[in-house]
DNA sequence: ACATAGTTTCAATTTAAAATGAAAGTACTG
DNA sequence: CAGTACTTTCATTTTAAATTGAAACTATGT
C-alpha cells in the first residue's frame, strides 16, 4: 500500500468517525459543529490549527472559533501555544474518564443545578404563609423531586471531586455483575 | 380567605410552577410544550382532559395531543379511560423515583445506546484488516470510550431493572457523606 | 347506519438555535 | 510605530425543531 493510499484510507476512516461523532453529538444535544470539531480532534494525535478545522470540516471561521472556545471551556480540548508563532493550536483530551468528567460536570451545571434552584422558589411560599391543600400537595411532590435531585447531586459531587478514580473500579465491578 | 381568592392564589402558584418547569425542560432538551404539560399534570392531583390542557396552556390540539402521547410513551403520564365517555384523561406519575427512572431510561436509549453502537463500526475495520498507526490510535481512544460507556450502561441497567429500591438508600447515604 | 364527540395525522408555518462572514480588535515583528 | 498575522465579535442568514390548525379518521350512542 503506497503512502498516498494510506492517507486516503486514513482520511476516509477519520471522516467517517467525525460523521458518527457528529450524529452522536446531536443525540446529546451538542451543536453539530462542536461535535464535529471534537470528533476531528479526538481522532487526531497532534494539535490542529483553526484553519485546518475550517477546511477539513467546511466551517466558517466564526463557528470554528466559537465551538473551539466552548470545547476548551468544557475542558475537552486544550489550547497549545506553539513557540515562534502566536497561532493557537488545539488538542483533545483523549482519556475517556477525563472526557466523561468534563461532560458530567457540564451537565450537572446545566441540568441539575437549575433543578435544585427550585428549592428557593418553594421557600418563598413558607414566608408568605400560603396554606391550601393544592399547594401543599404540590410542595410534597416537589419535596420528593428535590430530595432525589440532592441525592444525585451528591453522587456527582463526590465522583467529580475525587482526583482518585475509586469509582472507576466500582463502575467496572458493577458492569461485571450483569 | 374566600373560595374565589383561594382559587386565584392556587392558580397563580400553579402557573408559576409550570413556567419554572418549562424553563427546566428547556435545559434538559425537552420541548417546551411537553415540559409545560408535564408541569401542569405534576401540579394537578386529578386527571385532566386534552381540552383543559389546550386552554390552560394555550396550545393547539395537535401539540397537546402529540406531547401527551410522548409523556405516556416515556411513562411519566398515565392515560385513564373514564367510564361513560370515551374521552381520555391524563394523570402524571408523582413519585420522584419513578419519574427519574422514566427519564433515565429515555436518556439511556437516546444517548448511551447510540454510543455503544460505535462498537459495531469499529468492528468493520478488523474485517477489512485496516492497519495504520493513525487508525490504531483512534481505535485505542475509542476502546477507552466504549469501556467507559459499557460501565455506565451496566450501572443504568442494574439501577433501572431492580424493582427494589436498594440504590435509593445507597444514594441518600452518598449524599450524607458530603 | 347516521350523527356526534373525540382522536389522530400531517403539510404549512412559526420559532428558536446555529452558522456565516465580514468588520473590528489585538498582539507580535521588523 | 507601522504592517501583518491571527483572533474575536456580532448582525444577518440559514437550518433544524416545534407548533399549528384543519382535515381525515375512529369509536360510541341512538
Amino acid at each position: 500500500m503506497s503512502k498516498a493510499t494510506e492517507i486516503t484510507v486514513w482520511e476516509s476512516v477519520q471522516l467517517e468517525f467525525i460523521q458518527k461523532w457528529r450524529e452522536l453529538g446531536t443525540a446529546w444535544g451538542i451543536p453539530p459543529a462542536m461535535a464535529a470539531i471534537h470528533g476531528l480532534l479526538l481522532s487526531q494525535a497532534d494539535p490542529v490549527v483553526t484553519d485546518e478545522v475550517m477546511s477539513i470540516l467546511s466551517l466558517s471561521r466564526g463557528s470554528a472559533h466559537t465551538q473551539l472556545q466552548a470545547l476548551v471551556e468544557w475542558g475537552l480540548v486544550y489550547p497549545v501555544k506553539s513557540l515562534g508563532t502566536r497561532q493557537m493550536r488545539y488538542v483533545a483530551e483523549k482519556d475517556a474518564w477525563q472526557m466523561m468528567s468534563c461532560i458530567a460536570r457540564q451537565r450537572k451545571k446545566q441540568e441539575l443545578d437549575p433543578l435544585l434552584a427550585l428549592e428557593a422558589w418553594k421557600g418563598v411560599r413558607s414566608e408568605n404563609a400560603v396554606d391550601l391543600d393544592a399547594v401543599r400537595a404540590l410542595d410534597k411532590t416537589l419535596d420528593g423531586i428535590l430530595t432525589q435531585a440532592r441525592a444525585v447531586d451528591g453522587v456527582f459531587e463526590r465522583v467529580l471531586s475525587e482526583d482518585e478514580r475509586w469509582w472507576e473500579q466500582w463502575l467496572i465491578r458493577g458492569l461485571r455483575r450483569n
